[in-house]
DNA sequence: GCCAACGTTGGC
DNA sequence: GCCAACGTTGGC
């Protein structure tokens, strides 16, 4: 059973055209509990996972992308160089996880947070929600479908 | 640039 | 275990 998700990532650190460059990339630097959990027991091979561009303008979905790769240690706590490094985190008792994600198609039209509020029968979703910071949150197949149909495509991709 | 929301830290 | 202080997120 596929589940649905939206992951969140400032463009001008990791863009969906990065994505498609990559062709993949491990979600690294997630650094919060509930969305590590997420990422450590929910997240499941073929799900599939809205690609959110934050703290742009305007902020939008830009993409739909797969889990490629189920959650494992995410090494770059593992690295004093990084900055992500996290002195409290080992190989062998990792704190962080991530999952590797890839592109499956473009939201083209891109969908913009305005419009995703502006549309009732997206009520509820909890991007929409006050003061939502979580950059690792679920979608509802009904949610995931109706924001594929106000990007360009005729159903869930 | 502002600031609301909210997670984390650390003293007690 | 409480909670004040502080830092971060992210829309506006």
């Amino acid at each position: 059973m596929v589940n649905y998700w939206l992951m969140k990532s400032e463009p001008h650190v990791y863009s969906w055209d990065d994505l498609n460059d990559d062709g993949e990339t491990h979600w690294d630097g997630v650094r919060n509990y509930q969305a590590r959990n997420i990422m450590r027991d929910d997240m499941a091979l073929g799900d599939l996972v809205f690609f959110y561009h934050s703290n742009c303008k305007p902020p939008h979905v830009a993409g739909v992308a797969r889990v490629c790769r189920e959650g494992y240690p995410d090494f770059t706590a593992h690295d004093p160089g990084s900055k992500y490094f996290d002195a409290k985190s080992s190989p062998e008792k990792p704190r962080w996880i991530m999952v590797d994600i890839e592109p499956v198609a473009p939201i083209e039209p891109i969908v913009t947070l305005a419009e995703l509020r502006g549309n009732p029968t997206l009520e509820g979703m909890p991007l929409l929600r006050r003061g939502q910071r979580l950059s690792v949150q679920p979608v509802s197949r009904e949610h995931f479908e109706i924001i594929c149909k106000m990007g360009g495509h005729s159903g869930i991709p």
